[in-house]
DNA sequence: TAACTAACGCAACTCAGTTGCAAATATAAA
DNA sequence: TTTATATTTGCAACTGAGTTGCGTTAGTTA
C-alpha cells in the first residue's frame, strides 16, 4: 500500500499535516468513514469546515468517494488506485447496516449491466443493499 | 386508478382536506415529488410540518415510498398497490437527472438477484441510476 | 529565504427536517 | 344529531449537517 504522503503527491495535493492524517485514518479502516467519527478521530483543534473542504478535494481528486448512510447522509470510503477526477467509477455495492448503520464497500458484487432506454444518457449506477452485518445480526 | 378517499380508507387512514389533496398530488404525477413542489402546489396555509408528518405516515402505511435526489434529499412517489407496512418493497429502479434533480421510477428496471453471503442478512435493494433525461438532454 | 498560493480556523449562516404543545377537525359512540 | 375521544394540524422554536467569507497559517516554488 502507498504511504499517504505518495498518494497525495500522486494526486497533485498539498501534504498538509491535517491531509496525512486524514489519509492515513482512510487507510487503516475497513469501513466508510462519517464526518463525526473523522472529528473525534484527529479533530484536535481541527474544524469540521476542514474536515468537510479535504473530503470535497480528496472526492473531487478521485481518492475518496460517497456514500450515503441509512438517513442519507454522507460517509466516505477509500476508491481503488483507478480513481481519477475524469473517471471517477465504482463497480461495487454499498451495504448499510439499518441497525447500527455502519456502511461498507462490497467488492464482491459487481453492478448490474443496464439496458440503454431512448431518450435518456445513464452515467452512473449504485446498488445500495441494506439489511444487517455480523456485528448485529 | 382508486379515488384519494377510498385509498386513504383502504389504508386505514383518516380522510383529511390536506391529505386528500396530497394524494390526488401524488397520483396527478408522473415524478418523484419534493416537500418543496407540494408546498408550492397546496401549500396554502399548510405548514411544512403538516406535509412532512403526512408523508411519513403515508410511508409507514405504504402508499408511497421514499427516493433520494442528486443532493440525498428526499423525494417521494406512489408505491404500487402491493405495498402495505408488513411488505414495503420496491423492485424497481429509480433514475436521477444530474441536470434538472428530477427523481422517476423506472419500473423498466427490476432490480438484480443478490447472492447471500454469510454473516449478513440482506433486507432491501435499492438501485440508482444516474444520468440525463429527455428533458436535459 | 522570500514570495506566492493553497489550506486552515473561526464565526456566522443556511436550510432540511424535527419536537412540543395548544387549537382544530375527523371519527365513533350515544 | 350531538357529544366524547383520538388524531391531525399550525405555530414557534429548535437541531444538526453542511456552507460561506475572510483573515491567518503553512506548504511549495523560485
Amino acid at each position: 500500500m502507498k504511504t499517504s504522503e505518495e498518494l497525495l503527491s500522486n494526486y497533485g495535493l498539498r501534504k498538509t499535516t491535517f491531509r496525512k492524517k486524514l489519509l492515513n485514518l482512510f487507510q487503516d479502516s475497513e469501513k466508510t468513514l462519517t464526518v463525526d467519527y473523522i472529528k473525534k478521530k484527529i479533530g484536535g483543534k481541527n474544524d469540521k469546515v476542514t474536515i468537510y473542504r479535504a473530503l470535497s478535494t480528496f472526492e473531487k481528486s478521485g481518492l475518496i468517494h460517497q456514500v450515503p448512510d441509512k438517513n442519507n447522509l454522507s460517509r466516505y470510503a477509500l476508491c481503488n488506485s483507478d480513481c481519477k477526477p475524469s473517471n471517477h467509477i465504482h463497480h461495487h455495492a454499498h451495504f448499510i447496516c439499518d441497525y447500527c448503520d455502519d456502511t461498507m464497500c462490497m467488492e464482491d458484487f459487481k453492478l448490474p449491466k443496464i439496458k440503454k432506454i431512448k431518450g435518456f444518457k445513464f452515467k452512473k449506477l449504485e446498488l445500495i443493499i441494506k439489511g444487517n452485518c455480523p456485528k448485529c445480526l
